[in-house]
DNA sequence: AGCACGCCGACT
DNA sequence: GTCGGCGTGCTC
């Protein structure tokens, strides 16, 4: 039975998570009061042929949308919303500012499983403890199950029952065992208590040095107001202990702290130190969590009973009972930036949140983004330095190394390889740094010339040779390594370029005696497998360390006294302005982890361009040097920070329909114009086609961001009457990083 | 983005 | 004769 639909009839506008850039009506459910159809509370709705999850946003009277064509809501799903007005607010905004449908950014702001219309209950982690039989049995009794008897002892060594996270740090196949136990009836199933068991006794305070302290008091007086801090440091400023001792006042009004990094690899570390610190609370959210402990960590710090939240890119928008501080460590990270969907940047988002909550924000970084650096001339930002602590590490030896027409060994060239040897003797580490994983990017024939590129993308095929494999780094494409060349069918088939397994390989030759470590996405895959070998580097297990980009994040490596980065030239000839500030950034980063002790460190970049301008400035005055120059050129060529981007990105099956579309919408772009923003383009992406999608883009910029934002505005309007645009998928990246 | 509908090639 | 390829269109 339905309710007669009088002429008053309520409509509710919902954010559906879909890339469309409108609200959906529906009716309220006929079995719910209009009182408890509050803004911000998620509803399940019929949408097309399935079932969605939406917020509602708000309920009016009239709907564009003929009456009988309306659905009814089919469930609503909280009592209270979760979010906050404020936070409502800060969605709202940044659908507006990324130009992003309302939906798809308020889908963004729950864990996973409350966007599946999970209900928004803390749910209790399961976990496995010993029976009273379990006690008494000897691991040997189960002779005939070696696996069996692992996991026993495992659980008659630990003193606490382990949950799912603690067995797959243990062993990737644990369930089968676990359940063989289980119904041994030697492991039972108990469940953990959401809130952690009473910390452990705080550790002292550090005394801080006077510019630790003046920063931690500047920070400190801001208290309950808005404030931007650019605290820039180099590695062993003691960067932590500022924030820690800012953490504890914060604690000390009952306030919370949210405190984001750029990825999964520095949360544990970071986390172990905060336990240790503070009797409190703490909580943590990345992509290495399952659903359910992200939802509890959401949840306790959204209800208030957590007072730390350490969490990844995706942790902005986690609501805060008590908000009194956020914390952005290493903010001239690009993981910051979101790369697909809703491209927001967690940096610049996290200020806006701190303005609008009235609450101080701390970005921390060795090496500034050029924006803050700007911010701060602009007097946005407030810079606080801390220098190097004396009597801590002294400054690392940089050394460019001149490998034109040197003999070089699989990109080792002889005198790195003999610098490798010195310190090897020392009984010293060594850390390699190369940006590229797989054995060789090309394959290529020697006898024909062929090139096993990917028939998807606009890439070669890399050469993983572990797994006998050929893998497209773009699209996940593989297939099986080729013995033969499949054009011409010889067996002269070449490995052309470097990757980390090759120069693995390299270095387990040359230097059979010592143990060489790959850190790399190959390496590192397996959940708790990074803890592993980073523990085992700080064990002295290892000679040498050789790795990609996530060598560069922070972890303390105390015994490495030679860091060398074996390609930096790659790096100085892109097409991407961004390319000079990331590629310094790295090797700042890089350097900051050799020499940590008392041990002077060294530094050898291997280049064919060592009169390079941005070396030179880089290595002979720094990074505040090579930054002023670089924000100076940037201004010289009116480039971000010093004007305004926006990339209009689509892409599609059809070769030619995304740049049939992107002319039509120049075209629009003329006519609605004021005439200071300047279009450029349509080009192809740099990667003119991408998982068997063809790619171009059309790129906008501003020196009024006003302006931008306006015309960006008008433009999504034009773009959906455009016919055009049916045959494409387009989307928008607002401060795009990278041009891919 | 999903998802269904719809019209043309290689299979039982 | 059908299964299924992906082009097209729609979602309140």
């Amino acid at each position: 039975m339905t309710k007669p639909q009088s002429a008053s009839v309520k409509v509710c506008k919902i954010a559906i998570p879909v890339p469309l850039h409108r609200l959906f009506d529906y009716l309220p459910p006929d079995d719910v009061d209009s009182s408890q159809l509050k803004p911000g509370i998620r509803v399940s709705v019929p949408f097309g042929k399935s079932c969605k999850t939406g917020v509602l946003i708000e309920i009016c009277r009239h709907s564009e949308i003929p009456n009988r064509r309306l659905k009814a809501i089919e469930k609503v799903l909280d009592a209270q919303p979760l979010l906050s007005q404020q936070d409502m607010r800060l969605l709202h905004w940044a659908s507006r500012y990324y130009h992003h449908p309302l939906g798809e950014v308020m889908a963004t702001a729950f864990p996973v499983a409350l966007r599946k219309g999970k209900a928004a209950q803390g749910q209790h982690e399961k976990a496995y403890c010993l029976s009273e039989k379990g006690e008494l049995v000897q691991p040997e009794q189960l002779q005939r199950a070696p696996k069996q008897q692992a996991m026993l002892a495992l659980f008659q060594q630990s003193s606490t029952p382990l949950n799912a996270a603690a067995l797959s740090a243990w062993q990737r196949n644990w369930r089968g065992t676990l359940k063989a136990l289980r119904d041994k009836e030697l492991v039972t199933e108990t469940r953990l208590a959401v809130i952690p068991a009473p910390p452990t006794p705080a550790q002292p305070t550090l005394k801080a040095n006077p510019q630790q302290q003046q920063a931690i008091d500047d920070i400190c007086a801001a208290r309950g107001e808005f404030a931007v801090f650019l605290l820039e440091g180099v590695t062993g400023s003691g960067k932590t202990e500022v924030y820690m001792q800012v953490i504890d006042q914060v604690l000390q009004q009952d306030l919370q702290i949210l405190v984001l990094l750029p990825e999964i690899t520095l949360t544990p570390q970071l986390e172990q130190r905060f336990r240790q610190r503070f009797a409190a609370p703490i909580v943590s959210s990345h992509s290495k969590l399952t659903d359910n402990e992200r939802l509890n960590a959401w949840l306790q710090m959204q209800q208030g009973t957590a007072s730390i939240m350490l969490g990844t890119r995706s942790a902005l928008f986690t609501p805060l009972k008590n908000p009194g501080l956020i914390i952005l460590d290493e903010e001239h990270d690009s993981s910051f930036k979101q790369q697909e969907g809703f491209r927001f940047s967690a940096r610049d988002v996290a200020v806006v949140r701190a303005r609008n909550l009235h609450i101080p924000i701390v970005l921390g970084t060795a090496t500034p983004s050029l924006e803050s650096l700007y911010n701060v001339k602009q007097k946005r930002y407030r810079l606080l330095h801390l220098p190097k602590r004396a009597g801590n590490a002294i400054e690392p030896k940089f050394q460019l190394l001149d490998i034109r027409n040197k003999k070089i060994q699989d990109g080792l060239s002889d005198l790195l390889i003999s610098e490798i040897r010195k310190t090897l003797e020392k009984q010293e580490q060594v850390l390699l740094f190369l940006n590229r994983r797989g054995y060789a990017p090309v394959q290529m024939c020697h006898s024909c010339g062929y090139v096993s590129r990917c028939r998807r993308c606009d890439a070669n095929m890399v050469i993983h040779y572990d797994e006998n494999r050929l893998r497209c780094h773009h699209c996940g494409a593989e297939q099986s390594l080729p013995r033969q060349c499949p054009a011409c069918q010889s067996g002269e088939l070449r490995s052309i370029g470097l990757g980390t397994e090759r120069i693995e390989k390299t270095l387990a030759e040359l230097f059979a005696a010592n143990k060489v470590v790959r850190l790399d996405r190959d390496t590192t895959q397996r959940k708790g497998s990074l803890e592993n070998y980073l523990q085992r580097i700080n064990r002295g297990d290892a000679d040498i360390i050789l790795g990609t980009q996530m060598l560069a994040k922070g972890h303390h490596f105390p015994n490495v006294t030679l860091a060398a980065l074996l390609d930096v030239d790659s790096g100085l000839f892109s097409t991407d302005f961004h390319s000079a500030e990331k590629l310094a950034q790295m090797i700042v980063q890089v350097a900051g982890r050799a020499g940590r002790a008392e041990k002077q460190g060294k530094v050898i970049l291997q280049t064919r361009q060592p009169d390079h301008p941005l070396l030179v400035t880089l290595l002979s005055k720094g990074y505040q040097a090579f930054a002023r120059t670089a924000l100076e050129e940037r201004r010289l060529a009116l480039l971000p920070p010093f004007s305004h981007q926006a990339l209009l990105r689509v892409h599609a099956m059809n070769a030619e329909a995304p740049q049939v579309f992107l002319n039509a919408v120049k075209n629009v772009l003329t006519a609605i114009n004021p005439g200071k923003t300047l279009v450029l383009g349509p080009v192809p992406a740099p990667m003119a086609k991408r998982a068997g999608q063809f790619r171009f883009q059309l790129l906008l910029q501003s020196e009024q961001r006003k302006e931008l934002h306006s015309l960006l505005d008008r433009l999504i309007a034009e773009i959906e009457q455009i016919p055009e645009s049916k045959k494409v998928r387009w989307s928008l990246d607002v401060d795009p990083v990278d041009l891919y």
